[in-house]
DNA sequence: GCACTTTGGCAACAGCGTTGCGAAAGTAGG
DNA sequence: CCTACTTTCGCAACGCTGTTGCCAAAGTGC
């Protein structure tokens, strides 16, 4: 392109910073202080005494991104004796991503803008087992059709199946992010037998798509991209999450049939090196106990569905609060998030029983022991949104999808 | 100093990256890389592609690192047809760190240099309950000493609980690392109540023994203190570990009259919130079991304990192994450590227990599932070691202390 | 001895945040 | 209304970073 000089991110490992590290930086951190501070604003100085750059510096980037179209003046702040702040604010429609929701019987695909907000939603009929034709043919029609009815790209009424457009067309599309059950690659895009679906196994979803589509697309777990988009509310607000200690953590805890988790460390969704991190439902909590269809025994995710089948919910909340209990001592986190159908079901009562758990480890832990909170997020559409953050992310400093 | 200008790091959140930032991380790229060749050496072209720099951007850099006294030619690799490479190596002398591993009965000192290699090594009897003055007094005596003999600063001989000399004349010194076994804030260097030493609770020991040896000290759990020594061998090698897919991940887990857990996750030390990572003995495998001195039911700490009390060794290792698959099922990731009394008393036999579990879980999860390797590290200076890295890990890159 | 390859330093360069300074835009007081 | 003061924020010069172009050094192969 203009000549700049990208340092080669080839199966990087520690990678050496040059002059184009430190501008992309600097510009993803006040970005990310941008989106934080939303419809309310920054000033130039505030976003130099967060990011300990100089004001001159913010605005320099600031005077880049304005120019670029990612950030524009709002307004002025009240005087404090001097010439008023000016307050600049992200521009939304300057980028936009699109994230799929690929469940068991059922696509979800919306599009949001740079603050995370959908502007345009679709939903279809999905069987995972009717084959990769099949599914990649309803996916990249549902997702053209979506961005070509909202941006304005050409549609994508080639029809199921057919060769739909390309989407290189919308010029603020940033690409497609996908979140799946099954067990997959996150680095490469490939899946692994996807639970009860084994002809997926080996399959590239990631680079199908994209050639498919003409944009960048991001492969990642349900739980993974659910806990990616959770934190841009939870961490990011200001993106004060990454701040000292670590940052902060929590873990997004999803029980709908099955039972699994999203971790975020300091601020960072961890994968671990295969993408198989977050396997909390297999945790085995009860020595010998019930057979899981894992092969295992005692898991918490059949101790906790079997009490719900019979109808013990506090039974089962209280087995969900141990297992919570075992990771936040395993990984000191802030926060845990519950989610999914059976949650949905029985909301206060399980939020009440992991909660009693939690804090019951907290008074035996004694003083400084203040009980990590517990909270309920809603919604059909979490891992939607979280799989377009999978795009999102990169923008704003968060480790590349 | 000579006017260069460093980013504030006062309670910095996400902070902004300037030249200094990029200088300090390539340099310390430079240095981890060079370290991890170890006496074998690494020339300047290897060193650009493993950092991804130019060579002549490595060479500008290693020549810094020459005049500091950091690094050092060290012969020739054979031609390959042109000119042959010259091999860099690191000064181990040029730096040096004490660790020192506070335990409830003993205390154990060791001197390493910039290679982590053991230069010298003191131990002394210990009572964490005789007051903090004592306690204070008998490390710092310890420690002066060392350091006295075996670097010429002015020695310790000031008799135990007297104003003991500072350290700064030690001129190649990085500090004191301190680790020990209770709960406590490594970002504040204050303990929390040791476990059955309530008296020290909320002692500031890094700034009292910073005080007192007038050179910089860190604190830390011994768990984590020793996935920090442990990481260099595992991890570092090459810095590689912080390559691709979230770097090299592991737990040690220390079985001796307690069961704790160290992690090191993308290659940094991972310690939570407020310190309190690692809680691996108190995670619940057995719904309503046995009581814990936690006042817990069900932990493995007690399962496992009392099952070596019973001479069930074997049993044991299986409990272990259970919430060792616990932990690589939740983190996905690469290796399990083993270490500590216990697993010392029959290594075998815990090694083949976890191993046996691991690869059950791993025959579960089918097709790409190799079973994560577990191995036993052994010897006494473990935490001591790790504790002196504590300072080293800075210079390398790693995490602040 | 000659041609070639590879290493690695010197010098000029472009791009980053920083500093010094001044214009712009308010408040506070006469 | 005018003056004094404070605060914001951009322009220009600057220092420092890694990068590029070029060339000497030091080997191998014929």
């Amino acid at each position: 392109m203009g000549g700049v000089n990208r340092v080669s991110r080839t199966k990087s490992g520690p990678v050496g910073a040059n002059l184009f590290a430190v501008r992309s930086h600097n510009t993803a951190l006040v970005l990310d202080l941008l989106r934080g501070a939303g419809a309310a604003g920054i000033s130039r100085l505030e976003l130099a005494e967060r990011t300990g750059l100089t004001p001159q510096a913010v605005s320099k980037i600031t005077a880049r991104l304005r120019e670029a179209g990612f950030a524009a003046e709002a307004g002025r702040r009240a005087s404090t004796g001097g010439k008023p702040r000016t307050v600049l604010r992200l521009v939304p429609e300057a980028g936009h991503a699109v994230g799929a929701h690929l469940d068991r019987d059922e696509l979800r695909a919306v599009l949001v803008d740079l603050d995370g907000a959908v502007v345009g939603e679709r939903r279809a009929a999905l069987d995972l087992g009717g084959g990769s034709r099949a599914v990649l043919g309803v996916v990249a029609n549902e997702v053209s059709g979506l961005v070509g009815e909202a941006l304005g790209g050409r549609d994508g009424s080639a029809g199921p199946g057919g060769p739909s457009g390309g989407l290189a067309g919308a010029g603020s599309l940033l690409g497609v992010g996908v979140a799946l059950p099954g067990p997959l690659d996150h680095a490469r895009g490939v899946l692994h037998r996807v639970t009860g679906f084994p002809e997926w196994d080996g399959f590239p979803l990631r680079d199908a798509l994209a050639e498919r589509l003409g944009v960048p697309v991001v492969v990642d777990k349900d739980t993974n991209a659910a806990a990616l988009g959770l934190s841009v509310g939870v961490c990011g607000g200001a993106g004060a999450g990454r701040a000292e200690g670590g940052g902060r953590s929590f873990a997004y805890l999803h029980l709908g049939t099955g039972l699994g988790a999203g971790l975020v460390i300091g601020g960072e969704v961890h994968r671990g090196a295969r993408t198989g991190a977050g396997e909390f439902g297999h945790q085995v909590v009860q020595l010998d106990g019930p057979a899981c269809e894992c092969g295992n025994r005692g898991c918490v995710e059949v101790l906790c569905l079997e009490a719900v089948t019979r109808g013990e919910v506090r039974e089962a909340a209280r087995v969900l609060g141990v297992g919570a209990g075992n990771l936040v001592g395993l990984l000191d986190i802030d926060l845990v998030l519950l989610g999914g159908r059976t949650v949905a079901g029985a909301p206060e009562v399980f939020v009440a029983g992991v909660a009693e758990v939690l804090a019951a480890r907290a008074r035996r832990e004694g003083a400084a022991g203040e009980s990590v909170p517990v909270r309920v997020v809603g919604g059909e559409r979490v891992v939607a949104e979280g799989a377009a953050q999978l795009l999102l992310a990169p923008v704003f400093g968060r480790a590349a999808g």
